[in-house]
RNA sequence: AUCCCGAUGGUGUAAUUGGUAACACACCAGAUUCUGGUUCUGGCUUUGGGGGUUCAAGUCCUCCUCGGGAUGCCA
């Protein structure tokens, strides 16, 4: 089976998509020999909040993109430029969840507040080339002074100060010797320009703030703009690929650049970022999420945070598979969650250990079977793998089976058990069910059933057939266990689509985790490791959850579940 | 409103860069199966609109329409 997917897949190769246009832009690159024979690339993410599988679409094609051509490179580099909003908490977070992703910076681990002297300098190269001055308008006057889109600003009073005192105020500006925002510095550009980015864009703003690495050395700190660009040319990026809304940067960007000694010049190229159905990417909702209590903090199993897919039991490779499944494109699209759980089926039905697991358990005592009497069969560990092995599984009178694969009136299409039909025990007997035992509400309390005896194995030698195979757990041999099934967030496909009047708080999904605690399982799996893959038979794919899971209480969290087309029928 | 970017099926991405639209998902139907899973077979649906260049246009030009972004001392 595998064998033949092979071959399918090296057909296929032969049909393979092209590079993507980023791909594409580098190769044309590296023919005229713009950077030489180099690739270097960085992903810069700011430490001011967890990262969520948005970002993991970046780290893959910045770093995966470095990976491709021989000898490339790529940079992890925090973006620490704002010391009121990121904390060092986030720098060792982001680092794990990159490494758990597979990537591997190596020595190339940078902050851009190791470059706060060079880029000081490059400031200063921009005043006294007459490029840059100190402005004193407070900031609703400068955005009075920009204009808007369709009238051009004017110019600040300040504008003309002499390189000497703008010097003077700089050098002021950087040992704190002004309040917060009592001054700026600003690129001496064009107020009348079309692209707004470059109406005499900040360049410094004034922050008596502690940094998490540079303390209080600094009054002063870079704006993104002025300063990203800088980053890149020192590290020796030659492609600086990020997200769509800094395409009207752009021209900033390479302004700053051509207008100081930088060592080089490296270049923008912006791509769509990730949109997923039914959940949100954006940093603030993440956090109110978080702050709320409406989810179990970033690594919730529901977030669409690294660490929340990690928790949930999604493994890194899926991770990259969808990042590049999805291509690269300059559109903003909508990637359906469902794309996300069918890679996650599709690399989990070929690593999931089977195993029986009862989430909803209804007793069975099989009036035909000895009381004393317990015996084992052979349980495959996975039919997808040739050699994958099998285990003993338990069986004795008494077992659970899944209370919905039970039906007192069941109609035709109906595979599974009911009064008088017979079904198979996966691995053991062919099960008739003859009596339905009830409680005073009429409520389904226990079956009882019996087995042909002739069928152990679970064939028949008449050679009769059942339509339905169970999973079933011996109730004298089960642990209990608590099972978790995630659902989406959120009931909109599409948040940036919500209704008038309405938040985003009003499209939660209230089934997006509903908590089963009266669950049966197979006794080994009392000792399953957070991340490793198990298929629940005919249920879905589950991993413990590192929270929560031990050996004394095990919790398991269901990654995804399987394909029903029982259920997709019973819809119609 | 002005500027920038974009537009290929239900979704996402391709198309040897001007050579006659493909891959995957989804969906539908059937087969196989000790998981209503997997696998297999078949089906479905596409170049936003108008003009132009060309033997030939998804690709080039032009106008229009629609969508996204930009009016932080955030990144």
């Amino acid at each position: 089976m595998g064998k033949d997917n092979k071959v399918a897949t090296d057909e296929n190769d032969k049909v393979k998509k092209g590079p993507d246009f980023i791909r594409q832009i580098i190769n044309k690159d590296l023919e005229t020999g713009k950077n030489g024979t180099r690739v270097h690339t960085r992903f810069p993410p700011e430490p001011n909040g967890y990262l969520h599988i948005g970002h993991a679409k970046s780290i893959c094609l910045n770093f995966g993109i470095a990976e491709d051509y021989e000898g490339g490179l790529y940079n992890l580099r925090f973006d620490d430029t704002n010391p009121e909003k990121e904390d060092t908490e986030y720098v060792e977070a982001i680092k794990e969840d990159i490494q758990w992703l597979g990537f591997d910076w190596k020595d190339r681990l940078f902050f851009a507040s190791d470059y706060f002297d060079k880029i000081y300098d490059f400031a200063l190269e921009l005043v006294n080339s007459g490029k840059a001055y100190v402005d004193s308008l407070n900031a609703e006057e400068i955005r009075e002074y920009r204009g808007t889109p369709t009238k051009p600003g004017k110019d600040s009073p300040y504008r003309n100060r002499t390189v000497e005192e703008n010097l003077e105020m700089l050098e002021n500006m950087k040992n704190g010797k002004y309040k917060d925002g009592e001054h700026i510095l600003r690129a001496k550009i064009d107020m009348a320009h079309v692209n707004m980015n470059m109406r005499d864009p900040a360049i410094y703003r004034i922050k008596n703030a502690t940094h998490h690495r540079t303390g209080d050395k600094w009054h002063i700190y870079p704006m993104y703009d002025f300063a990203h660009g800088y980053e890149d040319a020192i590290e020796g990026v030659t492609h600086s690929i990020c997200t769509l809304e800094f395409e009207n940067h752009r021209p900033l960007y390479d302004w700053f650049l051509d207008n100081v000694s930088a060592p080089c010049h490296p270049q923008q190229i912006e791509f769509a970022r990730l949109n997923l159905s039914y959940t949100v990417m954006s940093k603030r909702y993440l956090l109110e999420l978080v702050k709320s209590g409406i989810v179990d903090g970033w690594d919730d199993p529901r977030m669409p945070t690294i660490c929340g897919l990690r928790r949930r039991g999604v493994t890194p490779t899926a991770v990259r598979t969808l990042a590049r499944e999805i291509g690269i494109s300059k559109v903003n699209s909508m990637i359906d969650m469902n794309f996300f759980y069918y890679i996650i089926r599709e690399e989990m039905n070929e690593t999931a250990s089977r195993m029986m697991a009862v989430l909803d358990p209804l007793k069975v005592v099989i009036t035909n079977y000895d009381a004393d009497t317990t015996e084992e069969f052979d349980a495959d560990n996975n039919p997808q793998i040739e050699n994958g092995g099998t285990r003993k599984i338990p069986f004795s009178r008494e077992i659970y089976i899944e209370r919905d694969d039970f039906m007192e009136d069941a109609p035709k299409k109906f595979f599974r058990l009911a009064p008088g039909r017979e079904v198979r025990l996966k691995h053991a007997y062919f099960l008739t069910c003859n009596e339905v035992i009830k409680d005073e509400n009429g409520e389904v309390v226990e079956l009882h059933c019996s087995i042909d005896p002739e069928t152990r194995g679970g064939n028949s030698p008449d050679g009769r057939k059942v339509k339905g195979t169970l999973h079933w757990v011996s109730a004298a041999h089960a642990v209990d266990a608590e099972v978790r099934l995630y659902d989406n967030l959120f009931t909109l496909e599409d948040l940036s689509n919500m209704e008038e009047g309405k938040q985003y708080n009003d499209y939660l999904n209230p089934e997006s985790m509903m908590i089963l605690s009266n669950c049966k399982v197979e006794p080994s799996l009392a000792n399953a490791e957070p991340g490793a893959p198990y298929q629940f038979l005919r249920k879905g794919y589950f991993s413990a959850d590192s929270k929560h899971h031990s050996k004394e209480k095990p919790v398991f969290n269901r990654v995804v579940a399987l394909k029903d087309s029982w259920a997709k029928m019973q819809k119609k």
